[in-house]
DNA sequence: TAATTCCTGACTAAATTAGTCAGGAATTCA
DNA sequence: TGAATTCCTGACTAATTTAGTCAGGAATTA
């Protein structure tokens, strides 16, 4: 598994879209805007994201991305695994023929150190974060801040 | 935290050394051949373990590199830590001033992925994996296959 | 029709990872 | 003493990944 900030970039994206899932699809200029990242690169990784089935997008005006399924159905995992491709950590990619078709003397070490992280990862849900009241009020400083959504009547109620 | 495969040489070379750790000191050139890792990459690798205090190194013939403390007390967190220099998945490095100021959206998590992404990975010490049968069954295969320690007496007993 | 937004592919730049090379310093052992 | 061994250092290059740019097309809304 790789963990590089590209997986941050993923992760803080999907993030501001379910923290804005009752307002409607997000456009990846706001989230270029107001989490710093770059308009092009967040096209590259949202091709992705689309291909791992977990966003959709909506074109024309009004149109944006937003979650493919519910919030509490997409886990920290599923994010970094469709933007960093590999899950595993092992040389061999699991299949135990690193070292002259015979197992690696660190092969086990990799392969439990993969299983475990990968079920950390997936424990968490972007769903968690989005109720929790102190990131709530976060969203709504910057959302203010940034002058989000103020043509969206659903953004008010 | 960076999770990558710089990492894995890292924590395979001290492996090899941990399970050697009665024989004496391992050679980078041992290392090198039998992990087919490039001898001046580890040689990079390892000023950085000896200035985290992981490893000692012995110059001369018959020297090599040893581990500094216990293998009980040397954790996979510690030597990824060695080598990738950062611990901390924020953007921030941990502060909170990640956008303008204050904390950004998904600070919070990052925050918190890191303390459990950590607290797991130095959960995981090298005398885990030495003190495995399976393994020491796989050192035993892999020294013999490289020759290693033909001529050192601790080797055999 | 015009504006908006996704969507695609090719390209460039920067950073990181990986590897090379040349040589010096400490130690062992003959 | 001297030769072999091994760590140790720094500067350099190559490959890969990450990040960002650019130009343009496709679908949708109004």
């Amino acid at each position: 598994m790789r963990l590089s900030t590209k997986g941050r970039y993923a992760v803080t994206a999907m993030m501001d879209i379910a923290l804005h899932e009752r307002v409607g699809p997000v456009t990846l200029a706001d989230i270029s805007q107001c989490q710093g990242i770059s308009l092009s690169y967040l096209e590259q990784l949202f091709a992705k994201l689309r291909k791992g089935g977990l966003v959709e997008g909506v074109r024309g005006p009004g149109g944006g991305y937003r979650l493919a399924r519910s919030a509490d159905q997409i886990s920290v995992a599923d994010i970094i695994q469709s933007v960093d491709e590999k899950l595993d950590m092992t040389k061999c990619g699991g299949k135990g023929n690193c070292s002259q078709g015979e197992k690696c003397l660190t092969h086990q070490l990799w392969f439990e150190l993969s299983c475990n992280l990968y079920r950390f990862l997936s424990d968490i849900k972007l769903d968690q974060y989005v109720n929790r009241p102190d990131i709530s009020e976060l969203v709504k400083k910057q959302d203010i801040q940034y002058g989000r959504f103020i043509n969206r009547p659903q953004a008010i109620a």
